[in-house]
DNA sequence: CGACGGGACGC
DNA sequence: CGACGGGACGC
């Protein structure tokens, strides 16, 4: 399995990024102390001295490949200015420019602690901050602002003392994050276009009544009342809106206070951020329809008034049984489990501090599914998509991803904003045929799938022959 | 029917 | 100051 040699191949030099070091040291150090020195820092992948062609002598240049960048980063830090052999040089360690990018000056420090990151709209620099202090001493946080209004554009950076803890970092925070190393403020300098996105914001919010500045103002009778003549539909699925941001736990935690809840799993932006909505299923139609009885329109947290609706679950539904059975049967459930009236306040008390014993499994679906695989590389080649259409609404990111890698090579997971649709992408054919096989039509969570092979992108018009796309 | 993410900072 | 090799696939 472990290969000791010293050669590498030269796709794998600057992969991951920023893996390999550049050493200067005295000539009389070997390949093999080398390796010894280094090897504490992590998986050494080879070890190079660069040799004079005719007399076979160092020249004093090694290189070193780390299987991870934070490996890397920690040994420069390390082993900089330390010396290998006694009467020997102190030696120098810096990450080794990419093997393509043809200059030769030092990659400096500035260029390794600064991370680039998506994240939630409604994060704040202490938000920020608490995320990512759990990898290394943060020097400081900033959320990129629309200038004008202050609205964050929700990307930010994160500056660490050290390039190991940037590298860290990137490794080990959520992938939703998309966690880069940040390009050196110096060399951009492209204007960017304020005036379209704000423009488009703006558009948006009036299109969809979601202004973020009327919040909380909105007619308090609107969402309170249940109208069973404009919406017949009544499933065990309800759809949960809102405007603020709540977390996972607080809506599993309310929804949970009725018997019967069996999913509970908030959606995602195609960030994989939260997004204030939450799809909850129950097991039974009274559990449902008494949940969107009791919890549509109620405030939570106070001000922040919940919209709460049936949605389609998938469910073959005979002739509706009417909303006089359903009604009883919520009642039952009433009597049985409530005691009495409930206030929104009662509510209040007995979701907070809740927490769950025993976390509901993520995924439930009749498809017998493989076991969970690791997904392919970020930059493996794509050979297969698959394109999905979900109904009613998509699954979350991290749903898609539990189910779609189980047939492996899954390289990631695409959801077309505002769209029901999205692209699995596959690094090997058979994995999506595979995934396609086993998922087409099939229910995950409450939701529907349509599987299938997606038409190839559309090209730019640029030259479109020559190497194929990389998607 | 249902279709394409992806980023950038007031020095 | 101190920057890029090795007998090279293999069904």
């Amino acid at each position: 399995m472990e290969d000791y040699s010293s050669k590498q191949s030269v796709e794998n030099l600057d992969n991951p990024p920023n893996s390999r070091l550049f050493l200067v040291t005295s000539r009389s150090v070997s390949d093999d102390v080398i390796r010894e020195k280094f090897s504490v820092f992590g998986e050494v992948q080879g070890v190079w001295v660069v040799k004079d062609k005719q007399t076979k002598e160092s020249k004093g240049i090694s290189y070193v490949k780390f299987a991870k960048s934070s490996e890397a980063c920690t040994a420069m830090e390390d082993m900089h200015g330390k010396c290998l052999l006694d009467g020997t040089k102190p030696i120098k360690v810096f990450i080794a420019q990419s093997r393509s990018s043809g200059r030769h000056r030092d990659v400096e420090d500035e260029e390794l602690t600064r991370i680039f990151i998506k994240i939630p709209k409604t994060f704040t620099e202490e938000d920020l901050k608490d995320t990512f202090k759990e990898y290394g001493d943060i020097e400081y946080c900033v959320i990129i602002k629309n200038k004008t209004t202050g609205e964050s554009k929700g990307l930010g950076y994160v500056r660490y003392h050290k390039p190991s803890q940037a590298a860290i970092a990137i490794e080990n925070c959520d992938r939703a994050y998309r966690a880069v190393l940040a390009e050196p403020r110096s060399k951009n300098s492209s204007a960017d276009n304020d005036y379209h996105s704000s423009g488009r914001a703006e558009h948006m919010s009036s299109d969809l009544g979601m202004n973020p500045y009327s919040f909380g103002v909105s007619d308090p009778g609107s969402y309170a009342v249940t109208d069973y003549r404009s919406s017949d539909l009544i499933t065990r699925c309800l759809m949960v809106s809102s405007r603020a941001s709540v977390t996972q736990e607080q809506i599993y935690g309310l929804f949970d206070l009725i018997p019967g809840m069996d999913y509970c799993e908030m959606q995602r932006d195609h960030c994989g951020l939260n997004k204030g909505h939450a799809v909850i299923r129950y097991n039974n139609l009274g559990s449902a329809l008494y949940a969107k009885e009791k919890l549509n329109g109620f405030e939570y947290p106070p001000g922040n008034r919940l919209i709460v609706a049936h949605i389609e679950d998938g469910e073959d539904r005979t002739s509706p049984v009417g909303k006089m059975a359903m009604q009883l049967v919520a009642a039952q459930m009433m009597s049985m489990v409530w005691n009495g009236p409930t206030t929104s306040q009662q509510l209040m008390k007995m979701s907070t501090g809740y927490r769950t014993a025993s976390p509901m499994p993520r995924v439930q679906t009749d498809v017998s599914l493989p076991s969970l695989k690791n997904l392919a590389p970020p930059d493996s080649r794509v050979k297969e998509r698959l394109f999905v259409v979900f109904s009613p609404a998509p699954l979350p990111m991290d749903v898609l991803e539990d189910v779609f890698c189980r047939f492996g090579s899954l390289v990631e997971v695409h959801l077309v904003p505002g769209r029901n649709v999205g692209y699995m992408k596959y690094a090997e054919k058979e994995s999506a045929g595979d995934a396609m096989a086993a998922l087409h039509g099939k229910m995950v969570n409450g939701v529907r799938m349509k599987v299938m092979l997606a038409d190839p992108p559309r090209e730019p018009r640029e030259e479109s022959h020559k190497r194929p796309r990389t998607y």
